[in-house]
RNA sequence: GGGCGAUUAGCUCAGCUGGCAGAGCAUCUCGUUUACACCGAGGGGGUCGGGGGUUCGAAUCCCUCAUCGCCCACCA
């Protein structure tokens, strides 16, 4: 028996063990099923599951389940990311809480520390992802450092390096000056900060009093200035251009160069040249063959290039000194206000110096060239197809991948150095020193590289590095390339990219056949959930409330392609409702005797609600395959909510009750089978986006014996269960009722009130039905057919239904001059869309160019709402009469 | 500066290859008919951001403007 009422978090818990224990998510490789594959992108490893997880777990386990039931051998490969830099800050906060910071600890340490973090924090979230009913192929877990992917790292680095398209290069980085590390292009964010543009004087070499006046937003660089730029175009400058100006503070004299760099428009035409810390300036200077002045150390404090007085000191002090410097020399002319967009480290938050350094660089351009033919060529596909410009854009526009960090957590790079410096790659220590042996004639004294790897650089494996990569398993035959990648738009650059790059590369195949990106779960302001924001909704605060399900669900309902999701509260509580009406529907029958019965076949139902409902649920089918086909996971659950509640609970299982409660045991049979069996295809349709309700309510169903539902056969309905003449009468009759409902509900007839009803103006189809169903006129609509008492029209409503018109005789209580409005009403607004029609109708203009279907179409709809009006004016013209 | 998206009921949003403007929530009215008040029945509520254009016909296609959001970019 169902308890009276559902309560997820005990269903939740033992359902999923249940199926764990099963064995139900786990991949079959030697079935003889076709793969599904999902490579589930790898969380980091000690986070926490947030909406977005919520949003994109959900749909994967979905389309997993999806599959699992239509027979494919699905995999689900899930696991955890060590997530480099995210996990060294958290890590090094608590350092911090204690007054250790990581260089007190040592290397070793601190990596050992990490492991302890790993530890602690390292399965919350796969217990999360459990709780959320993610039915990932959990024996198959890998983590990005494990020893498998770490080989994969190494063989792959190794490669690339003797490839030529792995290189050491001294460049211009993107620096953090508190982490000490460098970080790649796509891990800086531009914000939008309010700062001054200062106009500072340069004095004119040889021309005393003379100044070339250069404007810039960061006057401390002008210590590592070695140049001044104007457009070679500018007359203003023109007879400046290769002479030489003493830069301030410094004394250095500094060329003028004429470079299309600088625009007379901004500022005030000449712009100083700071090679060592600026991406432009570097490339002025290289073209100039300016001199590079590194001014800082790695804290980004001054160091000894320049004058005594400012070394030592911090970027923003250095600042405040130069200015007060400059200012008391004269030589500031003016200040303005100035918006500019300052680098930002996305995740420490710090400022970003460029800065010089040797690093490791990866020809991502090279790698670039197959990933950008693959999509064009369709071998992989984005849906919404839109996304592909967005990838296009940035494939094609790609800079050098720097892929080493100045961090400890992380994949260390293979390489070791000679006591000369030289560079030996390989994927041991011991291949290194052999070839090391080699190249000196002897044993030579290594150290290895201390830089460790960009962390989507392991991760841009994942879809073979999980399936035992670089050995040749047969997980790897089987699994790759997988089917779907599901992720969200932020990390198509980061993470999609690079797995085409890699995957393409290594196995010369895309990785996955289709990338589904869907929407970023926002907050009510449409920010980006995120901790320093505070604006987090927890989805496990929202599992515990309404149960995973109704969470589920509303994830599902609200991914509507290219569109964000604004989470509101109130539709997790609507999509909660939705559930207990299923669990409320699911109790009826089975206390109404509903049970399956083995080899029923809704073909060969006599009833016509019986061959109604079976043809409904055969469109609903069709329609949840459809929608989950192309990823609409809104339309399927829109598809199951309209047909569990609109159709099958308002109308169905009210126009069977009283089968259900008759004498005609044939009649209840077949209905009771019908009621069980309708019941029985929805919980599968539905099982993909609400697992848990559904396998209990299949389970009480269908009985232990049955098997469980997230193994059950997904629904596929003979379209011939659609028997149109059954659907036409239905509708009708569900159309009279709701028109006599209307009324009665308009003039507040209490609806205990049985009210005597007269047919008028029937079609011989009305006439039969309402013969057919006047039970059901009774029931649901509270009226009894009679003889009219007289013909007189005195004292009744009239509801005109599908093909005819129902008068209720209510006695006195009838306003005449009210219902005569409304009638009114009714006819005004039936004949404005008849004139529409008309006006259509008699255009030669539409009869000569419109589709012969549109033209029928209008036709029939305007014969439709003709027969209303003629039987609206009827209707009025008897209460005229009296 | 470039690119993308959005603008539809009070709110959150569907509306596909042009052909009857929809849902959920909220709101209002009525309701203890034994599945369900997390419910049932019914109602109100819209110049589809503005302006052009294409078309027999535009929420839908094109142009343009406005507002909002996001991504990318080296403008001192």
């Amino acid at each position: 028996m169902l308890d009276k009422t559902y309560r997820p978090a005990a269903v939740e818990t033992r359902q999923y063990e249940a199926w764990e224990r099963a064995g139900a998510f786990a991949a079959q490789p030697s079935s003889g099923k076709i793969p599904y594959t999902i490579m589930m992108p790898p969380p980091n490893v000690t986070g926490s599951l947030h909406m977005g997880h919520a949003l994109t777990f959900t749909l994967q386990d979905i389309l997993i389940r999806f599959e699992r039931m239509r027979g494919r051998d699905a995999l689900w490969q899930p696991g955890t990311d060590h997530a480099g830099i995210a996990t060294e800050i958290v890590v090094g906060n608590q350092l911090a809480e204690r007054q250790v910071n990581k260089h007190d600890l040592g290397r070793e340490k601190f990596i050992e520390r990490v492991w302890e973090w790993k530890a602690e924090s390292g399965g919350t979230i796969t217990r999360q992802l459990r709780r959320l009913g993610a039915s990932a192929d959990w024996a198959r877990e890998r983590f990005t450092l494990d020893a498998g992917l770490s080989a994969a790292v190494r063989r792959v680095f190794v490669t690339l390096y003797r490839e030529g398209l792995i290189y050491r290069d001294k460049r211009l980085v993107n620096w953090d000056p508190v982490m000490h590390t460098v970080i790649s292009d796509l891990e800086v964010e531009s914000i939008e900060t309010r700062g001054k543009l200062w106009h500072i004087r340069y004095p004119v070499e040889g021309e005393p009093g003379r100044f070339l006046v250069v404007a810039t937003t960061r006057p401390e660089t002008m210590l590592g200035d070695t140049g001044v730029a104007v457009h070679p175009e500018d007359r203003r400058y023109a007879n400046l251009v290769g002479k030489l100006v003493q830069l301030p503070l410094v004394g250095r004299l500094i060329p003028v160069v004429a470079d299309d760099y600088a625009d007379p428009k901004t500022g005030s035409g000449a712009v100083k040249i700071t090679p060592a810390h600026d991406f432009n300036d570097f490339e002025v200077g290289r073209r100039h063959g300016l001199e590079v002045i590194n001014i800082f150390d790695r804290d980004a404090h001054l160091n000894d290039a320049v004058p005594e007085r400012y070394r030592g000191l911090e970027r923003f002090a250095a600042r405040r000194q130069v200015l007060a410097d400059l200012e008391a020399l004269g030589l500031i002319e003016k200040v303005e206000d100035h918006v500019l967009m300052v680098p930002h480290h996305d995740r420490s938050g710090e400022i970003i110096e460029p800065w010089l350094t040797d690093q490791w660089f990866c020809n991502a351009a090279e790698l670039a060239k197959p990933a950008i033919a693959a999509v064009e060529e369709g071998r992989t596909r984005f849906v919404p197809r839109q996304w592909e410009n967005t990838f296009f854009e940035w494939m094609r526009n790609i800079q050098p991948w720097c892929i080493s960090r100045q961090l400890w957590w992380g994949h260390q790079i293979p390489a070791w150095y000679g006591p000369d410096g030289r560079v030996f790659v390989a994927e041991s220590e011991a291949e290194a020193a052999a070839e090391a042996a080699v190249h000196y004639g002897g044993a030579a004294l290594l150290t290895r590289e201390e830089d460790v790897l960009d962390t989507w650089f392991s991760s841009g494996l994942w879809p073979f590095s999980t399936l035992g990569w670089p050995e040749e398993t047969p997980e790897l035959a089987r699994y790759y390339p997988g089917d779907v990648l599901v992720t969200g738009f932020d990390i198509i650059f980061f993470w999609v990219a690079r797995m085409l790059m890699q995957g393409l590369h290594f196995r010369g195949e895309v990785p996955f056949r289709t990338v589904y990106i869907h929407a970023l779960v926002r907050d009510g302001r449409g920010q980006k959930m995120s901790k320093s924001r505070g604006n987090i909704i927890d989805p496990l605060d929202l599992i515990d409330r309404y149960g995973c399900d109704a969470l589920r669900f509303t994830l599902a309902a609200l991914a509507s392609p290219g569109r964000d999701i604004k989470l509101a509260e109130s539709r997790v509580e609507g999509f909660r409702n939705f559930a207990t009406k299923l669990w409320n529907a699911a109790r009826y029958a089975e206390m109404s005797g509903c049970a399956l019965v083995p080899g029923f076949d809704p073909r060969g139902c006599r009833l016509t609600v019986n061959r109604w409902i079976a043809g409904a649920t055969q469109g609903c089918a069709a329609a949840v395959t459809v929608a989950l086909e192309s990823f609409r996971f809104d339309e399927a659950g829109h598809h199951l909510y309209h047909f569990l509640w609109g159709t099958f609970c308002d109308w169905y299982l009210e126009f069977t009750k009283p089968i259900l409660q008759g004498e005609d045991a044939g009649a209840r049979a077949e209905t009771q089978a019908m009621t069980a069996w309708v019941l029985a295809q929805t919980v599968h349709l539905l099982h993909p986006l609400m697992p848990f309700i559904t396998e209990e309510v299949w389970q009480q169903l269908a009985g232990t014996e049955a098997g469980m539902l997230i193994v059950a056969p997904w629904p596929d309905l003979a379209p011939e269960l659609h028997d149109p003449a059954a659907a036409a009468e239905m509708d009708a009759l569900i159309e009279d009722l709701s028109a006599i409902r209307a009324v009665r509900s308009e003039l507040n007839i209490p609806p205990g009130a049985r009210v005597a009803v007269e047919i008028r103006d029937a079609d011989s189809a009305a006439t039969a039905r309402i013969a057919t169903h006047a039970d059901h006129f009774q029931r649901l609509a509270r009226v009894s057919f009679k003889n009219a008492a007289g013909s007189a029209a005195e004292g009744a409503v009239q509801a005109i239904g599908a093909g005819a018109t129902f008068a209720l005789h209510i006695g006195d209580i009838v306003d005449l001059a009210r219902e005569k409005t409304r009638l009114a009403k009714e006819i005004a607004k039936v004949e404005g869309d008849l004139a529409k029609l008309a006006t259509r109708l008699a255009n030669p203009a539409f009869l000569a160019k419109a589709k012969p279907e549109v033209i029928e179409e209008q036709r029939e709809r305007d014969a439709d709402i003709r027969r209303d009006r003629d039987r609206l004016q009827a209707a009025y013209e008897r209460l005229e009469a009296v």
